[in-house]
RNA sequence: GGCUAGGUGGCAGAGUGGUGAUGCAGCGGCCUGCAAAGCCGUGUACGCCGGUUCGAUUCCGGCCCUAGCCUCCA
């Protein structure tokens, strides 16, 4: 039975679908105006493996991830580089389905795009001004925050302190200063929709409430999100949501916890951040995958190079236990005897324990370990089906081992056939009892990075980076 | 200042009212021509101070420290 931690109650709850088998889950995705780094990785990869995991479960997910693609940022940043508007969403729009995929990212079953559902918020600010919830202001629309009794339930926060912080600009167009926009009138700018309120674009909390009610309906059962997006934004859906509807919105708020560096948050307006693209220069997307997924989701993950070395450490043990057996679904049923499957799944029950599946997966790794020192393959073979099966509902070890091991780094051809030609001249200096020049070459290799491993089934290489 | 989440062995990171996390690194052994990989063994870890308890790292209270949110942000 599968349980997550409600950031509404703050509680870990069974999870009880609306209309089971299917679930409707709903997540902020990204503004595109730049390129995604780790901390967007680690939001897209958590809610991967929720998506997998609740497939793998047996329940029927329909996956939402919006696209921002009308905001302040991408207006300023499309004038900065002379380049038209939907251009720039479009370039980066690719650049993070790239970086998606690369991280092996299901894709999302709907995708919408704010600029695409203009009409749909329109209508749901229309309906907040009616049901009173919202009022216009010389052109923009403000959603009256005092109106809707339950504001700051998500966030914790209230009303009255939120009032009393000086960061709430003072802006004689409000009502109130927590007061936010829904719509914003600008009369002379590209982009700009006609709205009953006179030419204007939404504002960024409303998309997320009309798009997720379009694509899941008035009330569905996941939202989620990276926890800077508890307040205001989800607050602000919440508000919207059940403000118009009149009905519960989403049942369950995930939060995925922060990427860290050098003990800060990794965020664009500190400009401590690395991107995807600047990772995947040095270290293979699994190893970065693994990285992301080897502490809780809600926990902080601080980023470090030592960090991913150590991942990819821990990767490498995973694949050699599997190296050289076969893993296709048409293993010897009922060999192996062991709670492999009940233990992944108990900590992945446990509100998506993935460093618990992990610790599961390296036992695994052991007792395959320890089957192939006895000599037991057919044993080997078994687990090693497991292991390539609950690997994948974390979306890790669907490589070959081999070529995981040998091209976790670049290889041309050439490059590949001067090792092999190595090894071979190493393989006939040994049996020439020759173990200076054997020694020798290992060293060479081993310089760029090759390591040698001699079996008694022959010698067999890996890339180390 | 308000609200929230944390402080676990050399590092990373789960978890638990009383035996084992797991990974990386280290040490000893086996294997190996030597290595590598692997196996076996190996660590007086739970921020501080009180309290509850037969027993607390785990529950309660206080304190200290860290991070996040309170402003755009995954």
């Amino acid at each position: 039975m599968l349980s997550i931690t409600n950031s509404l109650t703050g509680e870990k709850a069974p999870f009880k679908p609306i209309n089971p088998p299917d679930v409707g889950l709903y997540v902020c995705g990204m503004t595109v105006y730049d390129y995604c780094h780790l901390g967007h990785a680690r939001a897209l990869v958590a809610f991967d493996v929720v998506v997998r995991y609740l497939r793998a479960s047996g329940y029927n997910v329909c996956y939402v991830r919006n696209i921002t693609d009308v905001d302040d940022k991408i207006i300023q940043r499309a004038a900065e580089l002379g380049e038209p508007i939907a251009a720039l969403t479009e370039r980066f729009t690719a650049a993070m389905q790239a970086d998606a995929d690369a991280l092996n990212c299901l894709r999302p079953d709907q995708q919408p795009r704010a600029t695409a559902h203009i009409a749909e918020i329109i209508a749901m600010i229309e309906r907040l001004i009616e049901r009173g919830y919202a009022y216009e202001s010389a052109g923009d629309v403000y959603y009256a925050v005092s109106a809707f009794p339950d504001y700051g339930a998500l966030s914790g926060k209230r009303l009255d302190e939120l009032r009393v912080g000086a960061r709430i600009e003072p802006d004689e167009r409000k009502r109130d200063p927590a007061d936010f926009t829904l719509w914003k009138a600008v009369p002379d700018q590209t982009p700009s929709w006609p709205s009953p309120w006179g030419p204007g674009r939404p504002g960024w909390h409303i998309e997320c409430s009309a798009m997720s009610c379009h694509c899941l309906g008035e009330h569905f059962d996941i939202h989620g999100g990276g926890l800077d997006l508890k307040f205001p934004h989800h607050e602000n859906e919440i508000a919207q949501s059940r403000a118009a509807t009149g009905k519960a919105f989403a049942n369950v708020w995930m939060h995925n916890g922060h990427v860290r560096i050098d003990n800060e948050k990794m965020a664009k307006s500190l400009g401590n951040f690395t991107t995807i693209r600047e990772i995947l220069a040095h270290y293979d997307a699994e190893s970065v995958r693994y990285f992301l997924l080897s502490s809780h989701y809600r926990s902080p993950l601080n980023y470090s190079d030592e960090a991913l070395d150590n991942a990819r450490a821990g990767l490498e043990r995973l694949y050699l236990a599997l190296r050289g057996l076969p893993t296709e679904a048409d293993s010897p049923a009922g060999v192996d005897q062991g709670d492999w499957v009940e233990r992944f799944n108990a900590a992945m029950d446990d509100d998506f324990n993935t460093p618990l599946a992990l610790a599961v997966l390296f036992d695994l790794a052991r007792a395959i370990n320890r089957a192939r020192e006895q000599h037991d393959q057919v044993q080997a073979q078994s687990l090693a089906v497991q292991l390539r099966r609950l690997g994948a509902v974390l979306g890790l070890l669907e490589a070959s081992p081999e070529a995981y091991l040998k091209a976790t780094s670049a290889l041309d051809d050439s490059e590949h056939a001067r090792i092999d030609a190595q090894v071979a001249a190493r393989d006939a200096a040994r049996a020439a009892k020759d173990f200076a020049r054997a020694d020798a070459i290992r060293d060479a290799l081993e310089r760029d990075g090759v390591v040698l491993e001699d079996n008694p089934e022959g010698t067999r290489w890996r890339r180390e980076r």
